[in-house]
DNA sequence: GTTGTAAATAAGAATTGTTCTCATTTAGGA
DNA sequence: TCCTAAATGAGAACAATTCTTATTTACAAC
């Protein structure tokens, strides 16, 4: 009872941790995570379904966190907070970015507008936490 | 009449240049800019610098396209438009960022919320005419 | 002036994230 | 079985960035 053929299981396993998990993982994190189960993984392979599912519009680029490229499965625009400590990328699922700025940015520029990206940047709180238990002076 | 001590000519220059422009460049274009009036001028110093400037507040990242961070010595929050097509990165003055936003994304994430940037992808006005205007089919 | 010290720098090596190349494997049709 | 096109692994190649080291510079103490 295969759920993809042999011929795109890798790709087909890629999506699926891509759209399971919401930490907005990097090609190496998606390596990492599926090399177990797929031992003949290769990095290669990652990078270039990474890039067609983005193609596809399966998959977008959310961030840069210090010169590596985070990932996303959930392609509906929403806003992220990132973590300047441990670089997690948060999804912020209640808010969201008001339509008309879209128009407006239109406007602005005169030009023809795709996509638009809210992110904050900041301290996470579980790093909050680590930072006062753990006695690290700020 | 010097403006700057020999010392720090390379640095004021970098920033002096960071300030002027509205362009958001990269370490490269800044040294490509500099390089013919400061001939000794290399690499490593414009990274060290703009690195230097980002941890001191005088200029922040505002984006990376396509792999390359780009740099602004205008550190008030502020509204970009990415083109696509010629990776132009533009500024939308005209719009700005809800103050109020920052408190809402604080509240969501429980964490401590230090900057927020938004960004509008899609094709800039001139790459639009020019695709019209050459013909060039979309 | 000379000496000493710390910061700034140039040049290029090293590192790292990403893309490319090419030989191999695979699927599916003729 | 043969053929073709797509997917892949492995590692080379590439590009952006950081690191290393020797040199230069400013400036203060002598």
């Amino acid at each position: 009872m295969e759920v993809s053929t042999k011929h795109f299981r890798k790709r087909d396993a890629i999506l699926t941790y891509l759209r399971s998990t919401d930490i907005h993982p990097s090609a190496e994190m998606v390596f990492t995570q599926l090399k177990p189960e797929i031992p003949d993984l290769s990095m290669g392979t990652v990078y270039r379904n990474l890039n067609l599912f983005k193609q596809q519009g399966l998959a977008v680029s959310v961030a840069t966190v210090k010169g590596v490229e985070r990932f996303d499965g959930n392609t509906e625009p929403h806003v992220h907070f990132i973590c300047q400590d441990c670089d997690a990328v948060i999804d912020l699922m209640d808010m969201n970015v008001p339509e008309s700025l879209k128009a407006v940015a239109a406007q602005c520029c005169g030009g023809q507008v795709e996509g638009c990206q809210l992110s904050f940047t900041g301290i996470c709180c579980n790093c909050l936490d680590n930072q006062i238990k753990g006695g690290k002076a700020v």
